[in-house]
DNA sequence: TTGAAAGCGCTAACAT
DNA sequence: ATGTTAGCGCTTTCAA
């Protein structure tokens, strides 16, 4: 049973605070705060005398307050789309832990890629003096974030969408570009020549370039009908894998731009009766966690998330830390990582017609 | 390029506080404390300016400052394992948004099951003054939280290990002892009488027990060798059904603990040639979001990730509202899901010999 | 080596 | 309807 009213205490009655060890050991409220922080200032025989006392009465600092005067809340704020999104979860925990480690808390906000909710979070955030914030992904309206950082509030912009740049936000970007190379390189060295991509425009843009660009300069035109919007949902990439299935002249691989969609269209593929990778190669982008796991494991073009998460924080670090010399941007490669989903194309003709 | 310096300058200097408003406006703090949050003791006239001042000059309450005197941040933390385990995006997403809801924050802190961390985070969160903890999995030692909670730190516990309870701090708990027997139940309707269980014992006792005993109604006894101990990872799962399949009876269904395991154990049997469900039936507990997008689908005794989030996050706003009439526990109940994974079991004589 | 006092920005009790 | 005052718990000069 559980009678909350029985022994409730409020939490002030039983938080000492530095006066109160002041008064207790008849000395002053300076002289305490220096034997807590390990000034020199103060004998050896006070500082024992205090740090005795403070552990016995089990002393917290209140770190609010400590705020209130030091200007600095030791918490970062982490805005993302949604959690939910099997991308985000490997980054927010390395996000967290690096920041634990420097003594900053970690507060997250999903905007649900929600411009109105955005804006609310952010200035719900700058009401609680969080230090910084980190923001991926589409999550918010750029212009908010920019007049908020010119207003000295200190961002860095994690994975932001490809389709856009800010001139003056700090920023953390994937290769994309060299993505879509690596991915078409590897259909090609595979032996491809009819291949597809299923991607999400205009947001993941320069992956597309990417890949259309070296395909290119292989000779080889990606046709509209080889072009397939997706959503970057599941569910969009099985449905543009059905409707590359149902062509005339089919293609024997596929590059989903990134690996959810290219999941939802292994599912198509062994709805439609075909196998992967025999019938079709398939790729996808991200390397999520599952991915390895699916049958066949799907090949991808893998971004690190801890290179990302690091890269981010410790950015956002430097600029709370104001070390000048920072770096606006930094850009990480992605790298590709063949599974069983790719192989050589079939070798039967009616696939061979490109 | 980006310059830091050139443009910098300290919030402090942006920021107005009710002070600068009061003098720029020729009145008192408390006015325009009172005029801000619509307290009716300010004449219409007086309101008007003061609204319009404050949004010309973008005021924002300092949130830090009114924690100080209210002795509330609004900031809840949540402390579960790891946000990479894909259990817990879900649920972190709704206490994320149920939270907002009620203005309140979320920090969270990836607690690695390692109770020194735990401890240290607890700490930490007590020197923040957090008004209240929702703590998942068993990413703490139960003393110290019961510590704190008796020095009315307000605490939830959620889905907590199942072989351990707490006297005194509230909690939100699945029916695990049910979600055993769904998953036998299931099993036995399919006509199956030679099952095993992949288990993370002692951690998973109760699903363990639900899924036992229900056999043994059925008059079906659980050998020793039906039951694989795991440790909740892919890998054990995997490697648990290597071994049962190794048998010279193997199991023609097999209950894994988790679907995390579930999953692993699938891949041993496409790794040993067998065909889910075809020569073995295969069932989850959980429902991790990729479970529904495995080859087969896989069945599984589905926890509702929403129920918890919410049954606990009220639970404790109740608790920091100290309204009396609290309950002192929730009990969430799983329900059957059936995919693919399962099926009848083979006809062959070789396994029917149970 | 120690202490006194002011202030961070807000709230709340108590005047006027 | 408006103002005065005293904190919240800490840091930070400046004195002693």
């Amino acid at each position: 049973m559980y009678y909350l009213s029985l022994y409730y205490v409020c939490r002030k009655d039983v938080m000492a605070t530095i006066y109160d060890l002041a008064k207790a050991l008849g000395v002053s409220q300076t002289t305490v705060a220096n034997a807590l922080k390990g000034k020199s200032n103060v004998s050896v025989e006070t500082r024992r005398r205090v740090l005795e006392y403070a552990q016995k009465v089990g002393y917290r600092p209140n770190v609010l307050a400590r705020a209130l005067t030091q200007r600095r809340t030791l918490t970062l704020a982490f805005m993302l789309p949604t959690i939910a999104n099997p991308f985000y979860p490997e980054i927010a925990e390395e996000i967290e832990c690096i920041a634990r480690k420097h003594n900053y808390q970690v507060v997250f906000c999903n905007t649900h890629n929600d411009g109105e909710l955005g804006r609310q979070y952010l200035d719900r955030l700058v009401s609680r003096w969080v230090d910084g914030v980190i923001v991926m992904g589409l999550s918010m309206n750029l212009a908010d974030l920019e007049a908020q950082f010119q207003q000295s509030l200190p961002i860095v912009l994690c994975d932001w969408q490809e389709n856009e740049q800010s001139a003056i936000i700090p920023q953390v970007s994937v290769d994309f570009k060299l993505a879509g190379q690596l991915a078409a390189r590897h259909l090609l060295t595979l032996g491809h020549r009819r291949m597809a991509i299923i991607v999400d425009l205009p947001l993941q843009t320069l992956r597309f370039e990417g890949f259309r660009l070296t395909l290119e300069e292989a000779g080889l035109q990606l046709a509209p009908e080889m072009i397939q919007q997706g959503n970057s949902e599941l569910a969009s990439g099985y449905s543009a894998a059905q409707r590359l299935f149902a062509l005339e002249h089919p293609p024997t691989a596929i590059f989903a731009a990134n690996d959810w969609m290219a999941i939802g269209a292994m599912e198509a593929a062994y709805d439609m009766g075909l196998q992967v990778p025999r019938d079709v190669s398939i790729i996808g982008l991200d390397d999520i966690v599952v991915s390895a796991h699916m049958r066949p494991p799907l090949t991808t073009i893998a971004i690190s998330k801890q290179q990302l998460a690091k890269a981010a924080t410790e950015l956002l670090l430097k600029q709370l830390n104001k070390i000048e010399d920072i770096a606006s941007s930094v850009l990480v490669p992605p790298t590709l990582l063949p599974r069983p989903s790719t192989t050589v194309p079939p070798v039967d003709g009616e696939k061979q017609n490109a």
